[in-house]
DNA sequence: TATTGACCTAGAGTAGGCTCTAGGATGTTC
DNA sequence: GAACATCCTAGAGCCTACTCTAGGTCAATA
């Protein structure tokens, strides 16, 4: 037997807003959302796991088009799985590359720091670039 | 002595569109743009080299406005080296957590892989969670 | 000199992802 | 039973970062 949340106390538990809540409800973003007598949305811990699953791949890049996607493939149950390993993949190959992209960036800031401290130094701005992509900044 | 380019061809080597360029100028991310006797702006290779430089932090997710700072800042000498580094270290941490942040998505996604590879497996789903955050899908 | 291509300005439009408003119903607490 | 929090729907509004349109100018080429 499951723990079961309203709106409020569950957009607590995924960190997002109420109204964010019920966005992506209409997005497909959160499969089958029961309802009490009064009306009021009912979430259980499944809704949670999923949530915050969603919420890390939306962290890192995911589009809501993505996670609609996932959702999708994940309620037509097990016939799915190869599709749903395919998204993740897919979605793993693109965070790679963002880290690449992040460290090479740490790379240019270091360097730029360093040209800076040389700057400040010398008290004049040095010739040549200490690492890639030096213009007078 | 300088090469020399119009906007079309600096697009080109900054990798950004023709529009775009108008507009990051129009937003204060490009300095002292110069123009030809027929009003036509005039770009040099040190605009090249900043412009490649805010691409990559741009692409790590550095905002317009702190791009705007950034150049700014470099406008106004020597004086501002503190500032940019201040600056540029601040976004190093951003960069920093985020590819903490991506580094450990890749480990959900793979715990996620692993689960569905078992529940394909054992042609039945898993009942615990292979790695953190397991919802039904 | 006429065409063609690259450029100009001002401003409108777009996409993604929320975020909020209005107006109303429900449920819990004193 | 009245106040107050929390929920509901439908739809408008907002922010960022572009992206494109309209209407025109300028310069090199045929």
């Amino acid at each position: 037997m499951s723990i079961r949340y309203h709106i409020g106390r569950f957009a607590k538990l995924v960190d997002r807003s109420v109204h964010t809540i019920r966005w992506y409800e209409a997005q497909g973003l959160i499969p089958a959302v029961g309802r009490d007598a009064g009306g009021r949305r009912v979430y259980e811990d499944e809704h949670v796991e999923h949530l915050l699953f969603l919420e890390r791949m939306r962290r890192t890049g995911m589009s809501v088009a993505e996670m609609r996607r996932l959702t999708d493939l994940s309620m037509q149950g097990w016939r799915t799985l190869e599709a749903r390993k395919s998204v993740l993949q897919d979605h793993r190959a693109e965070i790679e590359a963002k880290i690449a992209d992040l460290s090479a960036a740490v790379e240019d800031i270091d360097a730029k720091i360093a040209f800076y401290d040389e700057w400040d130094r010398n008290k004049r701005r040095p010739r040549k670039a200490t690492g890639p992509a030096q213009a007078r900044t």
